[in-house]
DNA sequence: CGAGCTATAATTAGACT
DNA sequence: CAGTCTAATTATAGCTC
């Protein structure tokens, strides 16, 4: 959008479409955190960098003011680390009795896709392009959510450990909450499972069929 | 951006803030599709609209153009429909495999919030932080998909069973591939498993301590 | 290659219908 | 309230360093 009308189709040019990239992601962040804050709502942009190893580039969530002083409050508590590993326990818990249900659906994906066939009504074609897409989002998030994960258990242990047994520091030696691993059914959020794949390898299909017309 | 300079802020007027939102939604999504098609990378860009019950705003894939015909072509085959179901299938027997491993994760969190305690640093703060953000996310997306399968299941079973036992169609009906429910291993993208609660009631954890400075 | 720097394209705030 | 219009603000393509 500048000194030339550029047309929407890929940039051939790789030092070009590099600088284009970087300028343009930059500008579409910018656009989230302003859509969030002017209109306070919770939104996020996901960029695959070409080369950068899967990364998620940008997300953002933005909570409600007030939301966001609770949050803080109890970034920082012990008890919230316990209440989040009671949560998922519990959590845990509800995705083994999923792993049931789930192998019910998948049978019966099975039975239909077996006794049944031909002309998958373009509908259908959609909607199983609309789950590949999401679940390759979500293999991202999950993803980054388990690195996550990681980096926080390291970034525990690794202060923990090599501290002597007992060292006696002034500070903050009160608030020693008793580990209840409570938590109540109704608070925990929704258990997710997620057993989908992200990516469809093409070149298990075999070639020369149709072609779709629901390019977007 | 334009009669006047407005500042970064919520806009309290509801119907104006409702037009900016309108407004500047879609910009952003016309932001993300031209970067998509520029540059050709895998984007996506996710706003929760404010009364719009939990809806994934908008979301897309781009694919580069190779993987993108194979894609359309395996679209509305029964073979691909197979090939889902056996992925799903070995992703099950894999989520199974790490349920385990998560227990066992789950075990070493606890140890470590109940043995060790203080002033979790702000870095782990973060860290938590970063982690129900993008829990949250990943709780929309796994909702989408599993709406999304339930849709596709629908849509199969509704044309399928209420008809006839024996018709024969003329059209298509050689095809008749074998369901092998083999899918090598190696080719079976990375089995997925989500355990996160995606949002962190607050309300749960008791009041008056820090106040982290980690607002962006 | 990345970091500025315009000139220009694109977005959009506010008014109007 | 949903569009349309238009001025003013932003984003950015192509350069230069």
């Amino acid at each position: 959008m500048a000194r030339k009308k550029v047309k929407l189709a890929w940039i051939a040019n790789e030092s070009a479409r590099k600088a284009t990239f970087k300028k343009r992601r930059k500008g579409l962040m910018k656009k989230v955190r302003e859509l969030s804050v002017l209109c306070d709502v919770k939104a996020c942009g996901v960029v695959y960098a070409p080369n950068e190893a899967q990364a998620v580039e940008v997300w953002q969530r933005f909570k409600s003011i007030p939301e966001m002083e609770k949050t803080k409050k109890m970034m920082n508590q012990e008890s919230f680390l316990r209440h989040l590993i009671a949560k998922l326990q519990e959590q845990l818990h509800k995705q083994e009795k999923e792993n049931r249900e789930m192998e019910t659906r998948l049978f019966m994906y099975r039975a239909l896709a077996s006794g049944e066939g031909r002309e998958a009504p373009l509908h259908a074609a959609m909607t199983i392009q609309d789950v590949t897409c999401l679940a390759w989002l979500v293999e991202v998030k999950v993803k980054a959510v388990q690195e996550r994960l990681d980096l926080l258990l390291k970034g525990r242990i690794m202060p923990i450990l090599p501290r002597p047994p007992k060292v006696e520091q002034d500070h903050v030696e009160k608030e020693k909450v008793a580990v209840t691993a409570s938590a109540s059914a109704a608070e925990a959020t929704a258990a997710m499972r997620l057993n989908i794949e992200g990516e469809i390898q093409a070149q298990d299909c075999q070639e020369g069929k149709v072609n779709l017309p629901c390019d977007r």
